[in-house]
DNA sequence: AGGGTTTTTGCAGAGGTATGCAAAATGCCG
DNA sequence: CGGCATTTTGCATACCTCTGCAAAAACCCT
């Protein structure tokens, strides 16, 4: 019943060599003859070894695995860049083991458990850390990547995209369409990428002397998005309004359209943030901020795997600009 | 530089025990006094010190881990299974290893890599498996479970929803409906999933005496899809569409509605099949066969589990039964 | 051929934990 | 308090691989 597994050894007995032999053969430069290696490939062939990557891990003290905190993938940012980064960091030899964990929740409990599996190193995407956690992994000697999330006081490298020169765009492009009545729904406040988007926002408003009416929080929730849009066009009755994230600003599109038969850009222009591909289907075609997933997921595994390799070096942050992507959800003319 | 790990030898030194004592503190069902529960757990507090999940798996065989295999993420219901597999194992101890595979690509690579992270199980999403491989993960007794992708041949567990069924639904309601001019875009002939969506609603249809005027591969693609509408209106000019997922189905009313000015479901009805979270946005409202992601991960979970218990457990196929979702996308009436 | 260099190989120990077995400790009862 | 049954503990070994070190082999050059 029970499977006896392949080992080195076995193939060392098969091939009449040593264990340490068969070992040095699937150890990239180890020293190791063309005969020898022949024949311990022909053995292992034969016999099915691979080798155990656990028992490896054991050893050399590097498990190939890194541990990806994320705690929703709802927003289709998220499996796009969860598959990117996969696929990725595959191609490097490493995988990833998956641990949801909740918002709010307290991540102590998973940080704990990704220990637990002895990973290379940890990215968390769209997660907080509180600066004990943060020292704890420091401890353990686990490199922390923040994915689309920052943090100020934690000395904890980190990947973003340009959120305040983002939102500043949206900012630019609303005044250049003329608009004088402009809203915003903000993505958490809680959350670095969606204070920044907003104040980059506000900023740019501020510098055309254009009034930024009204921000609410849609805590990045499609429900709490429709909500706010409700409430502003009761209240404040905008002719623009940004969204923080593309998936609040279908929400706001729809409720706009279906809800209040208002039309879009006409009555109302809407802008997102991330450009995830549902933003330029025809239903939406979405006028947006792109997070370009492909970089911001090059910059992460770089930055883990410098770590991973130097651990010395120093935690670097690195932001990536996107641009804004015109589309329907926005007027093109230019009012003088 | 290099971290010095705590382990159970620390403790035990720390605690003026043995090193068996450690271990057997930290696994249930092992025989310890409460006394000594009490002083190791101390040490190990003090000491922060928790079980090596790598070391143990090398001993007991087991590793706590699960392969999943998938082939891409912009399919909705993939993450939103992906989400709950994962935190549906995360309850039961176990955690989710990723690997992405594209479709076509040889999975055998992969799978190799999988079973030398000695998983303790396999879950594969939407790919399909050579008997070879399934003979080899058998070989290696690592219990595999197909995730919304059906196969005759071997003998593998799979959890699916009842395609055919849903199929059949689709066509009892485009004929309660009335419509006549009845045109199928199906998923990718090369699944079952689609060859059973395909076939339930033939038969469905067979059964009313109304024909199929014509099926047309959309291959689970988006852009095959809005090709196959174009195609579709263009030569048969059918007043109800059955899509065989919902992103094709969104893609075929993004094309009917803003490239062909038809109104939807006025001109053409449209069905698709999932109902992931977007099917029930305004902006489509799309009646649509729902996939119950929440028990077809349950199913999964317990096949596996059971497997994992039980090796010599034959492997078993579970079929979920999901109800016709009936939204805008098609009309209410009934005619007679 | 011989001596020195370089390469290749095997030996043995380590990495962190679980567990069968025997010894020690505990509990029970008369 | 003695004797026996039961529980708890420690010892030693196993899991599978990598790697430092020293011995063996191969190579080179005169």
């Amino acid at each position: 019943m029970s499977v006896r597994r392949v080992t080195s050894q076995d193939v060392a007995e098969h091939a009449g060599v040593s264990q340490s032999a068969v070992s040095r053969v699937f150890t990239p430069g180890a020293s190791v003859s063309k005969k020898m290696e022949a024949r311990v490939r022909a053995s292992a062939e034969a016999l099915g070894y691979r080798p155990n990557v656990l028992a490896r891990s054991l050893i050399t003290g590097r498990s190939r695995i890194i541990g990806l905190v994320v705690a929703y993938l709802d927003n289709q940012f998220y499996p796009e860049a969860l598959e990117r980064l996969s696929r990725a960091l595959q191609a490097e030899g490493y995988h990833v083991l998956v641990f949801m964990s909740r918002e709010g929740e307290d991540l102590d409990e998973v940080i704990q458990e990704i220990l637990d599996y002895q990973v290379d190193g940890i990215v968390a995407a769209s997660v907080s850390m509180s600066d004990e956690l943060a020292r704890r992994c420091r401890a353990a000697g686990k490199p922390v990547v923040l994915f689309n999330r920052g943090q100020e006081d934690a000395g904890l490298a980190q990947v973003t995209s340009a959120n305040r020169a983002g939102g500043r765009k949206v900012a630019a492009h609303f005044v250049a369409a003329g608009h004088k009545r402009i809203a915003h729904i903000s993505g958490w406040a809680g959350s670095m990428t969606g204070r920044d988007r907003a104040a980059g926002f506000a900023e740019g408003l501020k510098a055309a002397g254009v009034p930024l009416l009204e921000i609410v929080d849609g805590e990045y929730r499609w429900e709490r998005a429709a909500e706010a849009a409700r409430w502003l066009m009761a209240e404040i009755k905008p002719d623009a309004i940004f969204v923080g994230n593309d998936v609040m600003a279908f929400s706001v599109m729809d409720t706009l359209r279906f809800e209040l038969g208002l039309r879009v850009p006409q009555d109302v222009a809407v802008v997102g943030y991330d450009d995830v591909a549902m933003a330029a289907w025809p239903a939406y075609d979405l006028t947006t901020v792109r997070q370009p997933a492909d970089r911001m997921v090059r910059a992460t595994v770089e930055l883990l795997l410098e770590r991973i390799e130097t651990p010395s070096a120093a935690p670097r942050r690195i932001e990536i600009d996107g641009p804004l992507v015109r589309r329907g959800s926005t007027s093109a003319e230019v009012k003088a």
